[in-house]
DNA sequence: CTCAGTTTTGACTAACTGGTCAAACTTTAG
DNA sequence: CTAAAGTTTGACCAGTTAGTCAAAACTGAG
């Protein structure tokens, strides 16, 4: 696993990177093909497989770098911060990435709604870890009286549940809507309803 | 459209259409193959496309059948029950859903998040219309008093999120909660959430 | 300018895909 | 029992797919 070196490599590599989030994003992996994948990045098929050993690896790669960067917002939580707002800078954190990486979000739901095959040891892992850490977080509150006693676990959900849907079901939203930016609207609401939920 | 009329036919149809929901729902369209659909069926490949003309068709036969079923609980609200209570018995009934039939969930998740190509008509449509319908209800309700003041629209977005998450995300879910049935503590936490977001 | 190392590609293959078809088999009404 | 209608299948086809490879084209350090 080394980094690309030359000029070159570090512009195809991305290039690839890039198209593959599109394409696999879209299509789910075994929906998507690398001359569509090769296209998008406006390389040739072979060419592609210069930079990965195969269509796997492009997937692999992706699946990997959006797995630390889906995980890290959480280790920002200030346990010696307000904790309402606390709960809420990570809900918007999480509104935010759906807002920015849309493609990453469907990427990821294309992967669990297929049964995680290749990311089950991850969300056993790090994940369950993290999201384990974050709820026993909670409870010390809820614990505290700071907040209303609520089921950590299942609060963690709503929160991914609801900011993910507005990036991977945003063509629905949009449907219904109508075309335009919906997310302040959605932030506003998410933001209402935890103050709601949370307050004692 | 005429429907099956003798038993055999009665018989295969229906095992296409289960088959077809297994495998679609887990790989998208594109990423599911005929052969796969009839080893599940338990049928051989030409037998299946002498029921239907191709792939596409068992797909929209799928999609046409999910989207009245999928579409029929929103009339059930009563304009003249408690705001309430008629809200929380839509968000049981979609959470019902999920833990009934999450193949059907993820096979409308899958297809939404491939961009709806095939049922853009319909959430542009029927779907636009029912939300609108419901959402001015609810505003009915706001305007009386009866509820506190909340973005309809994305009141309704919310609970689909929150409901058909724990359908789509189920392999998630029982990767951080361990294997068992959690929908009786998600839906308490959603009742208890939307109770909270409600009440005046 | 040179040439060793890097990058690109056209032509290819083997496996897989959706779909066809005529022939064989099975069911059922009279 | 019989024949017409309904059902099933093996063999097949044309198009697509991931991946290979040797040769050609390009790049940059000296």
């Amino acid at each position: 696993m080394k980094k690309p070196e030359t000029r070159i490599q570090k512009k195809n590599h991305s290039a690839i990177m890039v198209a593959g989030l599109n394409v696999f994003s879209q299509f789910g992996f075994r929906g998507s093909t690398l001359d569509q994948i090769a296209h998008e990045a406006g390389l040739s098929k072979p060419n592609i497989l210069y930079y990965f050993d195969s269509k796997d690896a492009i997937y692999e790669a992706l699946l990997t770098q959006l797995l630390t960067d889906w995980l890290k917002p959480v280790l920002a939580i200030d346990p010696n911060g307000d904790p309402i707002e606390e709960i809420l800078k990570y809900a918007k954190h999480k509104i935010l990435m759906s807002k920015l990486y849309p493609r990453e979000s469907r990427l990821y739901a294309n992967e669990i709604i297929q049964g995680a095959p290749r990311i089950m040891t991850a969300l056993k892992g790090e994940l369950r870890d993290i999201v384990t850490n974050l709820a026993e977080q909670i409870d010390i509150w809820v614990d505290a009286g700071l907040i209303r006693a609520v089921n950590a676990h299942h609060l963690i959900f709503s929160i991914w549940a609801m900011s993910q849907h507005y990036a991977d079901f945003d063509v629905q939203i949009q449907a219904v809507l109508g075309e335009g930016d919906h997310f302040p609207d959605a932030e506003q609401h998410i933001e209402d309803m935890l103050r709601q939920m949370l307050a004692v």
